[in-house]
DNA sequence: GTCTATAACTTGATAGAC
DNA sequence: GTCTATCAAGTTATAGAC
């Protein structure tokens, strides 16, 4: 602990991801995030020196975050895939956790064209779908299942509700479990 | 012919969009725009009266040109979904006609808020379903279909290659046969 | 560590010349 | 139908008080 202790670096990272979430990333203004963080523009600033640096933040906080439930997906009792495509419909609607937010950010940033946003998410998704892979045993359903994972969590992004989650999850299991079978996995 | 039958009117909502797709919604300020179409600001704002007006035309246009390619998705000889899903990545890309760049302005503004851009992506996109499961005949898939064509689509905005497409679409087909052989269609 | 004040710049929109 | 001012509002960022 020789970084400077305060949560209020974490609140306003909080603070901006929130905005990028709900409104885009245009209504993240430095007033927006410092007001919803409780402090003052200037205060924002103390704390991070410019919107770019904050935008660093976001981006390591995702990669820790990412990491870690790359891990969770590979325990998870249900399966990789079931948690990859139930979670992102979480992610989507903006009722989720730390991580749900960060992926919004990231993702609505880098369709902006935000380079370093590329770059993580590009890097947070390979370690997804090769964890995807492994389970499944099968590259191109790797990919069908994250291609699956990121149409819902564009349309979740809109308030688009996809209706049929359920079907489409239990005919993923039908798919899956048929290539297992047939590959005696 | 009684409407003013100017050709700027369209310039500029081709810029507008391109600058949308290129680099998101903030870059598309009434300058750049205006530059882009080779015009003014002032010329603009004699066109359209305001930025939401801008908005209108590209909503409207939309609305056109997708009514007519779900007519072409219904006449595809290599089928709807293929179709779909082929033609999600192009969009996606930036290279595409006209409309494509119309859907991923459409889609852009949505994700930022933008409720009437949400509300055009909605009727379209439910149009596509619809076309989806006409020839499909299986609601579930449809919606599978037109998942995977999101997700591709969202992979392509943010210029993140999937570089196993083809595989991709292959193993859709072979699901897609095995349904009709099932349901003896 | 947080605040206020303000500088420097960009944006959407108006007014009026041509 | 298109242009050149011009304006008010909003944006990032700096300087310095507390």
């Amino acid at each position: 602990m020789t970084e400077p202790r305060t949560d209020t670096r974490d609140r306003l990272i909080d603070a901006y991801c929130e905005l990028v979430a709900a409104s885009g990333a245009r209504s993240a203004t430095l007033d927006a995030v410092a007001a919803r963080a409780g402090v003052s523009k200037g205060g924002l600033l103390y704390h991070f020196g410019s919107k770019d640096a904050l935008l660093s933040g976001v981006l390591d906080r995702l990669r820790r975050l990412a990491a870690a439930d790359t891990e969770a997906m590979r325990a998870a009792p249900e399966g990789a895939a079931h948690y990859y495509v139930r979670t992102s419909v979480v992610a989507g609607a903006g009722g989720g956790d730390t991580m749900d937010k960060d992926v919004i950010t990231v993702l609505r940033l880098a369709q902006e064209g935000e380079e370093r946003a590329v770059e993580a998410y590009r890097e947070v998704s390979e370690n997804w779908r090769a964890a995807l892979e492994e389970q499944l045993g099968d590259r191109t359903l790797s990919r069908i299942v994250q291609l699956l994972g990121d149409g819902l969590w564009m349309n979740s992004s809109m308030h688009v509700p996809v209706d049929d989650l359920e079907e489409v999850i239990e005919r993923l299991e039908e798919v899956i479990g048929s290539r297992h079978a047939a590959s005696g996995g």
